[in-house]
DNA sequence: GCACATATTCGACATATGTCAAGATCCTGG
DNA sequence: CCAGGATCTTGACATATGTCGAATATGTGC
């Protein structure tokens, strides 16, 4: 298990959704599995909410801890779950550390649950 | 908390996904959370597989327990908490008991889960 | 009604998870 | 280099979760 996994590869030559084309494997469910997991809390989820919403693209640490209401050390805790599940990219810009949504990992993880095949 | 729940309503008149229309409240974060929940484990994911991929749309408690490699005991909890999250129905049928994937209560989370709004 | 097959519920257990306080790290401005 | 602000890491804790074996229900056929 990678330390921080890639975003789900979208781009392999098939036709349909892993969960509707055939039976998932345990490791694709695994894979799948954690990238779920890392959004299957209501914080984490409220945080990628905030940074999809947010106008400039990327909100630092200690904002996000002030808008769901969490001490920074749980949020960045959260976010560290969001990063090593490849859902967000963070950078230091001076003191602060600023988070992006990827909207590509969310993208990909929406195609791999498309409950209809082709 | 409802004991079941209801499968996500997408008919409200909304241009934009949830997560990605505004900040989520924390009550609709704890909705979603619960979908989520309960996608977000490999075993229930391959149970909804091969739910999703069936000839017939539904297969009984045993098959899908050989199916994983679980006991029946383990796969009845985690079709429990699908059924819960309104992901699958289930149904008596002389000993057996079938139960069938809720395609649209997929494609509902799919809908939450938009990260581009409008 | 009884033996048998399928399913669910009931403990029980180990493990994972969310949360915070406290300490350690990293950065900026004197 | 030092003081102070922002962030991360560590330790600790309560709670939730996945798993199974055993016991209990539910249904079938004789």
């Amino acid at each position: 298990m990678p330390k921080t996994l890639p975003v789900i590869d979208v781009t392999s030559p098939v036709c349909c959704a892993p969960v509707s084309a055939e039976p998932m494997g345990a490791d694709a469910a695994l894979e799948v599995a954690l990238r779920l997991k890392a959004l299957a809390d209501p914080a984490r989820l409220r945080l990628m909410s905030i940074l999809l919403t947010s106008d400039v693209g990327e909100v630092c640490t200690c904002d996000l801890a002030a808008a769901v209401g969490l001490s920074e050390a749980t949020v960045s805790h959260h976010l560290t779950q969001l990063r090593k599940a490849g859902m967000v990219v963070s950078h230091r810009q001076g003191m602060n550390v600023f988070h992006r949504a990827r909207r590509d990992a969310m993208e990909a993880l929406r195609q791999v649950l498309t409950p209809d095949c082709c």
